[in-house]
DNA sequence: GATGAATGAGACTTCATTCAT
DNA sequence: AATGAATGAAGTCTCATTCAT
């Protein structure tokens, strides 16, 4: 085996400490999670941790930033991979909402961080920036998905990405208390009618012209 | 003033300890708050505290009742006072919806205690009990707005009840991060969408029978 | 026995933690020694500590003003018990000294509060006013001692008090490094040759006034 | 510049290393004195230090010496200097009085090292024989001192060394608590008593074989 | 020789809980 | 019923020291 140099071994210090804090903060919570717990959960001495990271809230943070840096890099390739096409864009959609809602620990771990940063401001506002990131990922998401389907939004764009963003949080605290809807199916549902209703749109701007009748408005949700 | 008999003493103390309890968790977290700031918070000492409540969790549990109470009593009163107009109807739930998440607290509180319930299995089965109780007055809510709009429902009411509460509970979160949206306005869109299109369909359905032409399609938001 | 009222109770466990604390600091240093050092060897838990005590510096707060209560006591007895008698009052004093430097472990102790006092700016405010008294109350005794004695002094008596202190607290200090030099004794050189110097001065002006020779100059040390 | 062998290059680490850990110790506590800051402070990190000591402790021992050495050698200038002329001597006694005690730095890091000498067997044996340096260095100046003024001393010319490094010492650790004497002065004050009472006592002496009056005894301080 | 990541003991402090009053 | 002193477990963080690089 390669043996790795000073700075790779720390940086894998560092990662696993970050994967271990995740996993810590959202099964213990970030108050009830100890640095022994994050410390020992990643293999190493709680002076390990300390050597990595100021406090528990700076861990918090690198933790809100890789969190980020993974929604932000799925929702690109969600993009990316739809090369134009809208019907494979949905699905791209639609796979990445059930992925990212199929861990529910992502969006108790981010419950935990946007309460603290209620608390903190400091971490709120680092956070903040993250949030940023991800919210203006997910507008540019919600756009082109918009526009592929040629269906004119019920609001703005980055309206529209606050309420999913919101959804998908609730959903998830949702859940431990026993409800058992998902974010995904409302998402999915709400994907399906805004396309139904756009080919409905373009179907009854057809018949009308023609006077034929059509479909009965009661299959045309919203 | 009339003298207070023991239990109605009592009464008060609980009380009281409950909505400094209710203050204390939002404030502060259901971890971080101490006892101690519980009590003074209402006026008292520790050890009243543990003469009304077993443990930090009992506390919590009423607090749920209470808060679910609450929330319950407000919604008959939405439903009730509306008395069959749609219009009322609407203003009612719009103006529901604005005074409970004016006041952030509350999903801050309950944001917290879904997450205890996510680790404390005694606690999340009662809990579960109040937020059952929430679901269905929600349920029935949205059920009699559609009735009453005469609104097919994109989903069933309960999934939609679902998707309310989960909506306010993740609107609240986001907001420490810097979300500006407000839920009160996303809902109202929606509610304003839904009786536009409702009125919509009824008009396109006229006009088809008669062979007019109605307004054009993209009037028609999703 | 008599069963201890709540706040006789507290107060005993108050003292208790004081006595501790001042062997704890003497023998441990202040910044070495530990709450569980200090509580232990009172009897008590840590917890029992910080129910009476908000922090370890309140606590060495606490023992200056019980070290100084202690010095500015016996300095008024020493004054009042001599009832302006000269010699009395020599021997009080020179009791006084050699009770209060037979135990170096005073000195040690303050040296660590006057080095903490160094360091925290609040402490030191609050040492002052101990530091202050203490000093105000050798002033005194030692300008009864000279107006007793009938000498005319080398300095401001606050200024000798100054120096008296001083003194006292370097030789507990210079002990541990191998000094075997004494206050007790410097002091009581000082006050003997201050006597003797009174003595002479008087006969001198006698002998001046007869024409009679004196003892030699050279046995008038200073 | 020339290149500096591998001895100096050490050389230098060690005495930036020794200057650092004079001011930590002095700012910070011998305790609380972090490896960390005394390397920092000397450029370096806590691995240079531990390659030039041993232990925190060593590091103390050699500060001892470094400080012995100045002293040392300031006392030995001082009198050589003053090439056996009693003002000269004065002068330079008092100004050497009032360079040390200008820098309570110093004594409070000797207050530090004694403190720690009361705590550690091994530190107070090796840290004895620096005192003892001084100490007999000081006991030669002052020997020499009284010799060339031609005053008979009040103690054994050790006892004063000892009352004169002990009140340096307690006047440092006085100011911290807000004691507003100056050791400098305080030395000062006696040093010129001594001087003059030198020269009345010669006077007197004088006088009393001519009769003659004499100044008033009041002028003659002890 | 110098670096600094990692260790692990130990510090101060908080706090849910108990219990005598 | 209410008080609050005391307990003791647990938490965050510091730091002297080691050791692979």
């Amino acid at each position: 085996m390669a043996r790795l140099t000073r700075a790779e071994s720390q940086a894998r210090t560092r990662e696993r400490l970050i994967a271990s804090g995740r996993i810590a903060f959202a099964r213990t919570g970030y108050v009830s999670a100890s640095i022994e717990e994050i410390a020992e959960g990643a293999g190493f001495s709680k002076g390990a941790f300390y050597s990595n990271f100021a406090t528990k809230e700076a861990l918090a943070l690198e933790i809100a930033r890789f969190d980020t840096d993974e929604v932000v890099q799925a929702t690109v390739t969600a993009i990316d991979h739809a090369k134009g096409n809208p019907d494979r864009m949905m699905a791209n959609v639609a796979a990445l909402a059930r992925s990212l809602s199929e861990n529910p620990d992502r969006y108790i771990l981010r419950a935990e961080l946007m309460l603290h940063a209620a608390r903190s401001p400091g971490f709120a506002a680092a956070y903040q920036e993250q949030y940023i990131r991800q919210h203006q990922q997910i507008t540019e998401l919600i756009a082109t998905l918009l526009y592929q389907l040629n269906v004119p939004p019920l609001s703005a764009p980055s309206v529209l990405a606050s309420a999913v963003m919101a959804l998908a949080q609730g959903h998830a605290l949702l859940r431990p208390v026993g409800d058992p809807s998902s974010f995904a199916e409302t998402l999915r549902t709400f994907l399906d009618t805004a396309v139904h209703r756009a080919r409905l749109a373009a179907e009854v701007d057809k018949s009308l012209s023609t006077g034929q009748p059509r479909a009965s408005s009661s299959e045309q949700p919203a």
